[in-house]
DNA sequence: CTAGCCATGTGCGTTTTCCGAACATTGAGT
DNA sequence: ACTCAATGTTCGGAAAACGCACATGGCTAG
């Protein structure tokens, strides 16, 4: 039995206006003119073949009909509201970010603070991880990570910048050595095992034979680093703070190495993903623009 | 605190289409192509940020928000269906009619089946008065009466026909008598005691002195008449059938007596009693045209 | 009593939403 | 491989909804 619903649009304005009491409020919660809040509940009068508000026109009271219909109606938009609140994917709510550990720290968080700032309602939920992503077994909305292409399927793919990494090490270690860094250990990092190869290969430099030391993390890796304990290649983001401050130096400069940084979007509508992934966007743009590496 | 509800038609359409099982059912059932449905559902799923049907085409299935969403949707558009229901004035229900009770009988009864053939979901309630018609004090939609303007306040004024009367009685009494009726009780009706001195006013005729006979209603006199008992003045519509089957004759023919018949409609939105009247109107141009009492 | 204010009502032209029609795509069944 | 039924997409037109300007009608303050 189909059901027989007049105009939901004039349902929807007049039980703003008896709810609110007042057609100039109704217009201005459902931000339309008091004019097409007036026509839509005449027509709706006209429909049900009732009038719905009587008295003058400045003193407007519902009728009897009306103030039944009145009291159905909002117990049915406020049963759509919460219907459709449970559901919806709207700007507020969680938001699931995988990202590598020592980029979140170095990186991520120290600009955070901005995205908080404009999107109150967001709440972030880091999580650290590398490895590669498959958005049908991993549980998180965006991936930050660094690669190349292809990237999986199922994401959509945010450029940030490209990696540029170089070797560094404390500044009284470089004052002991040579330009080999004869002497002084290489510190390796497990989740990039390729660091100092790639990095090797590309500069066209060479090192002397030296002990490898090697690390879980980036971050323990630069830690050691910074402690006088050996040399390391790393990523520009991760180590232009402590070269601003003298806790480190990259002799050599930085060059490219081929990688790219890039957010993995999963390819569904969410809106926050989407907020976020315009936001990272901007912040790699800014950064980009006011921190330039050192060239060799 | 503003509700956060999408486009209601596009709500409407994916409860149809939810609860039926299939869009093209939907469409069906609101009256429009599939294709209207599935871009309502369309942008219902953009909107919210989520998917609400999932599978291949010919084999759709609610995802898990979509059956959540539909409980909810479901429940608040039958609260409007309800609501609407219990006050809208609709074409069906009941129609309360007054009239006079040998018009009733005479005139309107004879027709009222084919009302009830267009409108089968109308019961019309007749009551019988001749009272004048106070709208505010009267609980009937649409009241019948015979007579002059000025016509109540609050009343929509429809003319159905003027009123024509004639002096009719018996032919075996006719046969037995003068012209003037010489010895032939005059017959008189409470409801329309003018009746005789307003006809012979306007007809010009004189009539013999007689005894005088007076009963409650038309209905009674004009069987006294058919009975032989009397000679009456009364409407053509009343006798029309009897002196068709020559029960009643009316030596002298009908003639105008300024009084009209109408239908006065509470002026107020209501479906069955506009219908209703338009009714009236038709049947009482049917019966001008089809039913010409003799003149004079 | 008059003028001003506030709230709703009305007409007209513009904008937005909604729609049908035509065609495209995709599984399932024969 | 073909057919059918169901949904998806595009385009142009129709209908609904709207803003704006003006009208109407109580109420209040001066």
């Amino acid at each position: 039995m189909a059901r027989r619903i007049p105009s939901l649009n004039a349902l929807r304005a007049f039980e703003a206006a008896g709810r609110l009491g007042r057609m100039t409020q109704a217009a201005e919660e459902l931000n339309v003119t008091h004019s097409a809040v007036s026509r839509q509940i005449q027509h709706l009068e006209n429909v049900l073949g009732i009038p719905l508000f009587e008295g003058p026109k400045n003193r407007l009271r519902l009728t009897e009909g009306g103030a039944t219909l009145l009291a159905g109606l909002t117990t049915a938009f406020d049963q759509m509201d919460i219907s459709v609140r449970s559901v919806a994917d709207t700007e507020d709510g969680q938001l699931d970010v995988s990202c590598p550990g020592t980029f979140t720290m170095r990186w991520l968080i120290p600009r955070l603070y901005r995205f908080q700032a404009n999107y109150p309602n967001i709440e972030v939920r880091l999580s650290a991880s590398s490895k590669p992503v498959d958005f049908s077994r991993d549980g998180f909305d965006v991936a930050i990570r660094v690669g190349t292409a292809p990237w999986p399927d199922g994401a959509d793919v945010i450029s940030l910048f490209p990696e540029q990494t170089g070797a560094v090490l404390a500044p009284s270690s470089f004052a002991e050595t040579t330009p080999e860094f004869d002497g002084v250990p290489q510190l390796h990092t497990r989740t990039r095992l390729r660091a100092w190869g790639d990095w090797l290969a590309r500069s066209g430099r060479s090192v002397a034979a030296s002990p490898r030391v090697e690390y879980e993390h980036f971050y323990f890796m630069l830690e050691a680093a910074s402690a006088g304990l050996g040399v390391c290649v790393a990523p520009w983001p991760y180590v232009s703070d402590d070269i601003r401050f003298g806790r480190l130096m990259a002799p050599y400069g930085f060059l490219e190495s081929g990688h790219e940084y890039v957010a993995l979007r999963r390819a569904r509508r969410n809106r926050k993903s989407v907020l976020f992934c315009e936001w990272l966007r901007s912040e790699a743009e800014a950064y980009v623009r006011s921190s330039t590496p050192p060239a060799n």
